[in-house]
Order: structure tokens, then sequence, then C-alpha cells
DNA sequence: AAAGGGCCGTTACACTCTGTTACAATATCG
DNA sequence: CGATATTGTAACAGAGTGTAACGGCCCTTT
């Protein structure tokens, strides 16, 4: 049900049974975050709060039946981010992923130290998200404007997936879509203008009809 | 109540009835980490927040009688690690202190050095906080008058971390910034034009629409 | 104490950015 | 093939930003 209801909203999910599933499912590709059940077969969710903490800051959600004060504060301490006591709503779910997920970010942003160093390659551009700059490959610099660089980033940094007009809404401007709304489809079509080699045969962001738009040229991601 | 829980616990505890106080604490003695009501007398937790996130990257743990879920989202954007509504278990809060300063273990490395001695470099520049002065590379001094020095420090500081007008007003002038107030702009415009080769096309120092200005080159930190 | 000069808050105006609307172009379906 | 829904995009208006210019304030100098 979680699953369904998070992929409907364009996230993208891996299922794990148990520890060892998880461990698999880690092994393969890094998480952005993870719902935990408190109550699984062999290893209980804390315990395995604790392994994935050992090794990883990535965020935690518990998920528990249970709605005692100990539980919550035994997974708190075993360090989870967020405590969420079944029956939820799935609006809940999703709004309490989105609030750690954004408490996450600020840290990644915040220190002096490593200013945001992510930089995208993909066609002859060469995105820099902490300088917030584009880059042609011969050197000159493609301006782009505050919407459209963030509406960019938005879209690389999920290269490959198909990013629903609700969800670029959501995650350029912080706002809802109202209906009728075509402000994420102008400001695709100004980006498109810039970005693409030929704007009326777009290959960097393509339109996916009925769903919303992905951006599907090959990209590579370094530390600068 | 707070005070006496932690102190049991074994944590040393400083306490503060207001902004004035706890700056009085701050000044004297650095905090592990910050427990903040959102209500108090004159300043609110949420400035008072802005402000300590501002200067500093000590963890921040907001407490509020409102469950309302603004007053929590605000507060998460305000850059607090952690949220607790009231009424809470002490329980409860000793559990998410350890969580937030076990998740800002690995950070508290880069923790900030003697102030008087730092040193910034970017683009063909060389800042100096303590002697107040700017360098070219080639060994020329660009005066910069006092209130462009602060601007340009605070800018530097945060490299890569969008900063609200009202924020840089409070850091750089220490007050409030008023409707309509053109202040940091006519300020930032004047800093580009001594610092950017083509103050037109700023690379520095970036406009965010809406939000505010980020330094945005790379940029390095010495000790003198 | 008066004059001079630098700094900066304010104002005004030009310019840019973006949400909205309207209509054209395109895809989908029966 | 026509009807309908969806997407592309030009154009416009309102909001946001850049910046020149002015004048008050404060500091220095004589």
């Amino acid at each position: 049900m979680l699953s369904r209801y998070f992929e409907d909203e364009g996230y993208r999910v891996s299922l794990a049974g148990d520890g060892r599933e998880m461990r698999e499912c880690l092994d393969k590709q890094s998480a952005d975050i993870i719902l935990l059940d408190l109550v699984l077969p062999g290893e209980d969710g804390l315990t395995l709060a604790r392994d994935i903490r050992a090794r990883s800051d990535v965020p935690i959600i518990m998920l528990t039946g249970r709605n005692d004060v100990v539980d919550r504060i035994v997974g708190l301490e075993v360090g989870a981010d967020d405590y969420i006591a079944k029956p939820f709503h799935l609006r809940e779910v999703l709004a309490r992923v989105r609030g750690v997920l954004r408490r996450r970010q600020p840290r990644s942003l915040s220190s002096v130290g490593d200013p945001q160093s992510e930089v995208y390659r993909f066609d002859r551009l060469r995105l820099d998200v902490g300088r917030r700059q584009l880059q042609s490959d011969d050197g000159t610099e493609i301006p782009l404007t505050t919407g459209e660089f963030d509406m960019l980033c938005v879209l690389v940094k999920h290269a490959g997936r198909v990013l629903q007009r609700e969800l670029l809404m959501d995650l350029t401007r912080g706002r809802n879509l109202e209906a009728f709304d075509r402000t994420i489809d102008a400001q695709i079509a100004r980006l498109r203008r810039k970005i693409e080699r030929d704007p009326n045969q777009p290959v960097l962001i393509k339109s996916v009809r009925g769903v919303g738009y992905v951006f599907s040229a090959r990209t590579t991601r370094h530390e600068a």
C-alpha cells in the first residue's frame, strides 16, 4: 500500500520483507530515506535501525502498531528520525517523509567547507549546483533565471524518472499546483529554449503525456 | 523542569529567559545544543533560531505548544534540527537530544576557528576577515566601505547558502528590514561593482529571485 | 564651529522574471 | 476521420530586482 502510494507520487521505491532483503537493497543502491516497521520476521526494526545508523546517516522513519511511549522513545534513541504509529493516513506518511527530507537538506547546503559540490554533465553541458551556473563545454556560461535553474536541478537530480507536474511544483516552488495551472509547462518551455539544441525537437527534457516531464539525457554526477 | 532532568542525566545546562540572556550565555561559552521555545518574551523563537543559525551550526531543537503544521515547517526551514510539540515526555526530549547530537557528530569536526584569523580565497581575491581587507592576487588592495565589507563577510561565511534579505539586514546592520526596504539591494549593487569582473553578469554574488542572495564562487578557508 | 567629504538610506525608473491567458499544435480515442 | 484532451508557446501584466542619483548624517579637518 505504501509502495503504491509513493510510486504514484513520483518516488522510486524498493521493498524489503526482512533485514536480509533490506541489506541486499542497500548494497545495490543507496536510499534517500528508509521506512522501517518495528515488527518484522527475524530481526526486529530497532536492531535494524541501530545497524543502519552504524554505517550511514540515511534518514529513518519507524512505523509501529504499538502506540507505546516506550517504543517511541527507544526508536528515537536508536537514531530514527521520526516515528509514525499505526494506523496512519498515507498522506501523513508522505508529509513526514517530506519533512524529514527537508530537514536533512539544509545540512548538506550549510557547512562552509563543502559548499554543495555537486556537478552534473550531460549533452555538451555542465551543471554546477552549488555555484548555480550552467556552462557549455567550451566554457561559455548559459545564463539561467532562478526559476529555470531550480527546475533544471530538480529534473537532473532525478534524471530518468518521470516527474509529475505536482511534484515539480512542490520541489521547485514549494507550492501546490492549482487546477488548470500551466506554470510548469511555461517554465519547461522557457528552459528548453535555452538548453535544447533544437527546442522544437527536445532531447534533454521529454514530455510524458498525461504524466509530466522527464530528464532523459545520459547524465553523470561528479564531485567538484 | 527540563533543566533539572538534564542535569540529573549528567548534562551541563545553562538557562536563558529571553533572547538577550541567551546571547549573553553564548558569548560566555559555546553550547553543544540549544533547546528553544517558540514562544518567548521579546523576540520569538523563530527569529532567534535564524539568528543563531546564521552565525553557527550549533544544533537547535524547537519546543512549541502550538501543534500547528505551519509552525513546524517554518521552524525547520529556519534551520532547526528537530521539533517537539508540547506536551512532551522528558524521556522523549532526552532521546531527541541524543539523536540530534549523534547525527551532528561527524560534522562537529568542522568547528569554526578563531574568527580573528579567518582568511577566504575566491576568484582572484583574498578576504582577510581579521584585518578587514580585501586584496587582489596581484597584491593591490580593493578598498571596501565598512558596510560593504560586513556584507561580503556574511555572504562568504555562508557561501553556498541562499541568505534572505531580512537575515542579511539583521547580520550586517543588526536591524530589521522594513517593508519596501531596498537597503540590501543597493548595498549588494555597490559591492558587486567593486568585486565582480563584470557587474552586469555577476558570478560571485548571485540573486535568487523571491528569496535573497547567495555567494556562489568556489571558496576556500584558511587560517592565517 | 564651520566646511568638506564619504557613506548609505531612500526614491525613482528601467529592466527582468514569471504566472496567466489565449490560442495553436499535437496526441489519443472512438 | 473528427472530437476531445493534452501540451507548446507567444504575449501580457504584475511583481521583483538593478542601479543612478540625491540628500541627510557623521566624521574629519582646519
